[in-house]
DNA sequence: GTCAGTGCAAAAGATTTGCATGCGA
DNA sequence: TCGCATGCAAATCTTTTGCACTGAC
């Protein structure tokens, strides 16, 4: 796992490569995104950019999450809430998984090795070549069910609810 | 797994608990719904419904799958194309994952027992209750490795390709 | 100086909703 | 008859795009 200057740099060096400028709007865009821990949606994102550059554009917030993708620096999700969420991608040799709380709406990452080589399995057992996977667990957590409420659930209920 | 007339049964006696009415658009949507093999798109749906009956409006495709949801009649999947698509519920006891074909788009459904096992025990190892998952295996099928066209992964890839 | 990048507003696509009319119970 | 259901169009919501202007190289 890289850190948040190490992806910046690599997104610079990404531009570079391709010909493309650097400009204020995808560093200020790039240095949110890397610095977030959270799946972030695309309002959201764009509300944390304003924060610390109020002269950005949604229209610019969705050009450079593309441009992101491309360089394999940011990673789609499509959880069951619908919203379009963004993580930083942690690499080809960092494959992991979600688990979502139904409840606080948290997210947690995992990485399961038997969980892979059983779907490698099954996929050669229906006759597939396997080429990735999306999993996501539903549940509710320890925290939530044991009525505990910590500010950073606080938070993110208080975010799924909005 | 229950047949398209016996599904249809249940829709009807669901609407009747609820206080709903029986209509003819609701009739031929939920026909075609649960006559259909395949995960159908809103979009698909709807044209097959005015195939049948070109009396019936967009909205109210969409607010009859609504209710067939809400009946546990109607799963909703969201998968990696971006296109929502629903399939008829195959009941809480049957609970199956989905491998699509990146190239050909078909679909096909499986279930793991091993698979739903891995899953509590990764869930109830990071301190969740588990509730539900999803899944969904992608890569090249068969058929498409060995350049085979059969009619029906044509129809799909059409489909994917329109 | 050149041309890609940006903000804005308009467009596009998916889904929902308001409202007058239709029709099932 | 009474009120839910429907069709249509308009409204939303999310994402993309056209265009004139700005700014990086």
């Amino acid at each position: 796992m890289s850190t948040r200057a190490e992806r910046f740099s690599a997104f610079r060096r990404a531009l570079k490569d391709k010909g493309l400028k650097s400009t204020a709007q995808r560093d200020d865009i790039a240095h949110v995104f890397f610095g977030s821990q959270r799946h972030l949606s695309i309002d959201e994102l764009y509300r944390e950019v304003r924060k610390l550059n109020p002269r950005v554009g949604y229209a610019t917030v969705y050009r450079t999450i593309k441009l992101l993708k491309e360089c394999g620096l940011a990673d789609e999700q499509h959880f069951a809430d619908g919203q379009t969420r963004y993580e930083s991608a942690k690499g080809d040799d960092h494959h992991h998984d979600h688990i979502l709380c139904d409840r606080c709406g948290k997210i947690v990452e995992f990485a399961d090795d038997d969980l892979e080589r059983l779907q490698e399995e099954i996929a050669t057992r229906l006759g597939f070549v396997l080429a990735r996977h999306r999993m996501e667990l539903y549940g509710i957590c320890r925290e939530c069910r044991e009525g505990v409420r910590t500010p950073s659930a606080e938070a993110t209920a208080a975010r799924n609810r909005s």
